[in-house]
DNA sequence: ACGATATACCTCGGACCCGATGTATAGGTA
DNA sequence: TACCTATACATCGGGTCCGAGGTATATCGT
């Protein structure tokens, strides 16, 4: 999920570590912040692996930046990534809006719906957090106020969620 | 989250790993799948730390079973955990439906809302996935379609859940 | 002159997580 | 007879993640 945000954010323009934080900051923080002591070695290993090139630059304002940019390996990784998403990155919400947030650097309409498909057929299949034997529950057969809101918002996430893939799926001529 | 959801489990009623993990599966698995080789080594955290304890009893069909209980530090450490979540369960919607899912375990309902009143507190702010400068953008003023997506998606699913904790709340006395 | 804050990078230890693999037993099926 | 699946537990290596701490420079307020 980090890699793909570095992987997608250098996509567009090349940028220092410092800078990338603050974009991933303001991407993903708010629900699932980054750690400085996660990132560094994150570009280390896109950067051992290939996918980043490095340059060091004077710092505008204080210690030297080194600014990153994507190799031609990293730019098909990022393409790999995102026409391949993991299953993960498929169920998880958190790792979905990842991938969201850069499908638009795939640039083939088709392989673009194919990933909202996937989405699709996960959201389609029935399930629930909460079961009777094999049958998943609704949230009016919930006691539990709690676990009902559970439901209740997950249910809601869900239909939001499935109107816009359908529309979207629709507009790219999918 | 993975030790909550044990602690969580447990509270109820002693269950041996191998139930534990179809239980845990059930919850969040096809959101956030998790492994045996998670599983087993949490238990024997859990344990070491004295919040488990272990009863061998002969398998009812295969190997033997270790039957997990919460011990009365358990019982305390789960209390903790839902009464004073960390950040994270709070702001990350995978932990808060965990912390939801258990916190009826907390029998103090003045308690409960407070856990309540603090997710609230967190989608009460003006947040985005998406900024121009430090304004936070709306669904309408972005071209890609799948950054709309997630911020239409996310708006939703805020909104649902604005309301469901609000009336909770009120029915909780807060 | 002093401290706080922002910029800009980095390492270390410990915790956590996962895939692969292993060890048994029992039941079904080809 | 042979194999597959389910039950039930476990280890190992490699990788990821975080908190704490460290090293500089520049700016701003007091």
């Amino acid at each position: 999920m980090l890699e793909l945000a570095i992987l997608g954010f250098l996509y567009d323009t090349p940028l220092h570590g410092y800078e990338l934080r603050k974009r991933i900051a303001a991407l993903t923080g708010h629900v699932k912040p980054v750690a400085e002591s996660t990132l560094y070695p994150a570009i280390k290993r896109l950067e051992k692996a290939g996918l980043l090139d490095r340059a060091t630059e004077p710092g505008s304002v204080a210690a030297p930046r080194h600014v990153l940019s994507l190799t031609e390996a990293g730019r098909r990784e990022l393409h790999r990534r995102l026409a391949e998403p993991d299953p993960r990155d498929i169920s998880d919400e958190n790792r979905w809006f990842t991938v969201l947030a850069f499908l638009r650097h795939l640039d083939d309409a088709a392989a673009q719906a194919g990933v909202l498909r996937r989405r699709l057929a996960f959201l389609e299949e029935p399930a629930s957090f909460f079961y009777d034997g094999d049958r998943p529950l609704r949230a009016e057969e919930l006691d539990d106020p709690f676990r009902r809101g559970v439901l209740t918002i997950a249910r809601a996430t869900s239909r939001a969620e499935l109107t816009w893939l359908r529309e979207t799926i629709a507009s790219l001529g999918g």
